[in-house]
DNA sequence: GTTTATTCCTGAGCGC
DNA sequence: TGCGCTCAGGAATAAA
């Protein structure tokens, strides 16, 4: 599932293979990919055709390429980007025919055609097994604070569909002493506030798990009962957790995550507890438990997350 | 205004 | 072999 590490470990591919290639064409072949771009798949198309890919940048889980024109009376600050966000199983994969032939993945959803990346790529594909992830081409808003609007955005501004994301914990113009309190002052259990991308961004349920277990804080203790030092102790883990992550390429357990060239991340092997039901906790060899948890599944340790008494769901 | 439940979607995996 | 069922879950949206 891509979270954070996933999702920059995909931005940094991109930012390097296509920066600088010009849409030459687009084609779209399932429209429901595209259902959050105002005027369907024909003014997705459209709005991409011809213009240039500025960069690659990413807030939370959301990454968007701006776009600038290439004609030479065309703007040159992006006003404009292009933006994704891989769902559950959405791939960005930068391809060249000329090297690994003309196949198509069976969940090819959109094609974009390059002229001029610096990786000689031909085309960049949108695959989309459970067609949770989209794609679409959105205005450029300016960030409240003046700071980038994430990292690889030189610009203080970001699509607006992301306005309203919080900013992630890797982002170098996070405040965090802000983060604690806005945290502190939500009424409701520690894992929900993680996972609300209003509150912080980029943190999805695997991560969520893996840095309560470090923390050693059960997912249902309430925030607005929790202290200063132990919301920064879980905030510390799940950067820390991500960071990690980061460094292997991202967690993968099926073809379901990869890399802009097709390539799997090594996380899933340094996982504590996510995924492991049954099996000896690395810490003190209590069997993890599984509990149903917002439509989901929570991974704990019952011994190092004991459930409070009077916590919140 | 804040918090929670529902909904979207596909295909792998499993039991019968 | 093949059918039907369950499960995975990010986040917009509706509902409480």
């Amino acid at each position: 599932m891509p979270e954070l590490p996933e999702v920059e470990t995909v931005r940094d591919g991109l930012d390097r293979l296509v920066t600088g290639a010009v849409v030459r064409d687009v084609e779209v072949f399932r429209d429901y990919s595209v259902r959050r771009h105002d005027g369907g798949p024909a003014g997705f198309v459209d709005q991409l055709r011809g213009r240039r890919l500025a960069g690659a940048a990413r807030r939370g889980k959301y990454l968007w390429l701006p776009l600038t024109d290439v004609a030479p009376t065309g703007q040159t600050v992006p006003a404009a980007a292009l933006l994704a966000h891989l769902g559950m199983s959405g791939q960005l994969l930068v391809r060249d025919p000329a090297v690994a032939g003309e196949w198509e993945h069976p969940h090819l959803r959109a094609r974009i055609h390059l002229d001029g990346a610096p990786s000689g790529a031909r085309y960049l594909d949108f695959v989309d097994q459970r067609t949770f992830g989209h794609l679409s081409v959105t205005d450029l808003a300016p960030t409240p604070d003046g700071a980038p609007g994430g990292r690889g955005s030189p610009l203080p501004a970001v699509p607006e569909p992301v306005a309203h994301i919080g900013r992630d914990l890797l982002d170098p113009a996070l405040d965090r002493p802000a983060l604690v309190e806005r945290v502190r002052r939500r009424r409701t259990g520690i894992k929900r506030a993680l996972l609300d991308q209003a509150v912080v961004s980029g943190v999805g349920n695997i991560y969520a798990d893996e840095a309560l277990w470090r923390a050693r804080v059960h997912y249902a203790r309430a925030t607005d009962r929790m202290t200063r030092p132990v919301v920064g102790r879980v905030l510390d883990a799940a950067t820390e957790v991500m960071t990690e992550a980061l460094g292997q390429g991202g967690t993968s357990f099926d073809d379901l995550y990869v890399d802009v060239n097709g390539e799997s991340g090594y996380f899933s092997r340094s996982l504590a507890v996510y995924g492991r039901l049954g099996e000896p906790c690395r810490r003190c060899a209590t069997p993890v438990r599984r509990d149903e948890f917002m439509n989901r599944s929570s991974f704990t340790c019952p011994v190092c997350q004991p459930r409070p008494r009077n916590g919140r769901w």
